[in-house]
RNA sequence: GGCGCGUUGGUCAAGGGGUUAAGACGCCUCCCUUUCACGGAGGAAUCACGGGUUCGAAUCCCGUACGUGCUACCA
């Protein structure tokens, strides 16, 4: 058999969302399970369409992802170009080849000749309103016309289509690697078109020619496709390269976390959540943010994407993409389409952080407080920090809230949280602790605690009555890790600079 | 309307003739921690419905319902 190779072929018309990134991670683990290739095709047909900088962004948001082609437009293989605007002359060789063989025709009508034909068939109440065998002899096309006048159309270069000439009453059977056989009459299908009137060719011409020259072994794409797959299939015949036809897989949809329909790109907005990977600049709407601003780790992303809809059988949850290569099957990817969820979603990514070193997590870390202005001076702290503070974050923006207060003094202190158990012993009891603190020479935790306990036990008060204080005067609010820690952290001067200041606001 | 695909707790799901029907997210209770988390223990909640086949059906078959997709010179 030949070495596996697989495309991911999206449309440069939007930002990559959650289905597209699926699809490529299948992609990509599956061709990489099998030691084989990778493909970035880019299906950019549609001129009008076409974003600028959108192929791009495809690339960026994969490499985020760790799912880099092998090869793309920028780097084609002996099978390029890689771009469909770039392979446009090859189209129509072929579909004039079908033309010949009788397995499709030249159409001539006209977008309104064609709107005329389906409200003709809408008034007749027919069932199927397409152009297909049962009106096409009534239609200008080059079966119905006589062959001088075809000729003379063509000639004149009189805007034209191929269509391809769907048979009628025939089974087209293909096996699915994850549905498994699949039966389908050709009846229900139009005569599709295959090569547009501005030469450039439909996807499902592209998909077949476009795979056949760049020898793709298996094909993947989500099930929004299986209805036309027939026309595929039957085309892969009719240029008779069946013994070469990929295997397909019709991936399911991912949908909307409150039903009806698939997830789309405005889903986010309306719910409040990403569905970019990375941020997307929409030329109508402006910048919409990803996944990866939003504070995701891309292992956390990918592993949340691959296991909505696959699993391998095990209670694990949580694979690395080493793991997943290793693990993943095509026949163990569902059948049927799965609700996404963000809270799942932000678990996963929470697991990630938890579960990250600090060495992959600092320059995450360093980059979130570049962006709030703030200068990292001790790089030793800055691990100690993220250790003492990772697992409490879900997002990795959640690294601002949780250790702002290491470098900066906390802009309020929520006094509301220990005045009404505020009293003058309380008062007296900090006024004497840094007292204490100033006298100390070492400065390291068991100290600091100790000298703590210690005033206390004098001043009769139990430690739990006073560490709430000491941490709101510390962070400002109820949260981060242990007192200690933080005040050994942040350093003498400034514990002490911390309880004055609280001090004073509670006169 | 036609055609395709699907249906296990609210969500993701394991399980493919005999199970007390796993596990995870979320939710609730408790423990730990006198913060917030982490961690630990527990709880509520499920086989869409109706017929078959079978000693026995979540599992196989048929039907219905529901969901979803396609039905473009979009992908």
């Amino acid at each position: 058999m030949s070495k596996v190779r697989v495309r991911f072929a999206p449309s440069p018309t939007g930002g990559l969302h959650l289905g597209g990134v699926r699809t490529a991670l299948y992609n990509y683990l599956f061709a990489k399970k099998n030691n084989g290739e990778f493909v970035l095709r880019i299906e950019d047909t549609d001129q009008t369409r076409y974003v600028d900088g959108a192929e791009q962004y495809i690339m960026d948001c994969l490499k985020w992802c760790g799912i880099s082609p092998d090869e793309s437009p920028q780097n084609p293989g002996e099978f390029g170009p890689y771009r469909q605007s770039g392979r446009k002359s090859i189209y129509r060789e072929y579909a004039e080849q079908l033309v010949e063989s009788g397995h499709a025709y030249y159409a001539f009508d006209t977008s309104e000749e064609i709107e005329n034909l389906r409200e003709k068939l809408k008034a007749e109440g027919k069932y199927n309103v397409q152009y297909d065998f049962q009106n096409r002899l009534e239609m200008r096309n080059s079966l119905s016309l006589p062959k001088e006048e075809t000729e003379a159309l063509l000639k004149s270069n009189f805007p034209h289509v191929i269509r391809i000439k769907m048979p009628r009453n025939e089974y087209v059977r293909f096996k699915d690697m994850i549905r498994g056989d699949i039966e389908m009459q050709t009846d229900g299908v139009d005569d599709k078109v295959l090569l547009k009137a501005d030469g450039m060719p439909t996807y499902h011409l592209a998909v077949v020619v476009d795979d056949y020259l760049m020898k793709i072994t298996h094909s993947f794409r989500g099930e929004e496709w299986m209805p036309s797959a027939p026309v595929h299939v039957l085309l892969w015949k009719y240029f008779g390269w069946e013994k070469e036809m990929p295997h397909w897989a019709h991936l399911p949809l991912i949908l909307k976390p409150d039903g009806n329909g698939k997830l789309s790109k405005r889903d986010g907005e309306r719910l409040g959540f990403p569905v970019f990977a990375m941020e997307w600049n929409d030329p109508n709407k402006g910048k919409v943010a990803g996944f990866k601003e939003l504070g995701f780790l891309p292992e956390a992303f990918i592993n949340m994407l691959a296991l909505l809809g696959w699993n391998d059988g095990t209670e694990q949850e949580i694979f690395s993409l080493e793991e997943m290569i290793d693990k993943f099957s095509i026949d163990r990817v569902h059948s049927h389409g799965a609700k996404f969820d963000f809270e799942k979603a932000k678990w996963f990514n929470h697991e990630w952080i938890k579960k990250s070193s600090v060495e992959r997590l600092r320059p995450e870390v360093e980059k979130i407080f570049e962006e709030k202005n703030i200068m990292i001076r001790n790089e030793n702290n800055l691990d100690k920090i993220i250790e003492l503070t990772k697992e409490r974050c879900t997002l990795l923006t959640d690294f601002w809230q949780q250790a702002s207060f290491f470098f900066n003094a906390p802009q309020t202190i929520d006094t509301s949280a220990i005045l009404p158990k505020w009293n003058e012993n309380k008062n007296q009891f900090f006024v004497e602790l840094v007292r204490a603190y100033s006298l100390l020479n070492l400065w390291d935790l068991t100290d600091i605690e100790h000298t703590f306990k210690e005033l206390a036990a004098a001043a009769r008060l139990k430690p739990g009555e006073l560490m709430l204080p000491l941490r709101v005067m510390l962070v400002g609010g109820k949260f981060g890790p242990g007192v200690f820690d933080i005040s050994s952290l942040i350093g003498k001067e400034e514990t002490i600079k911390r309880i004055e200041h609280t001090l004073s606001l509670m006169k």
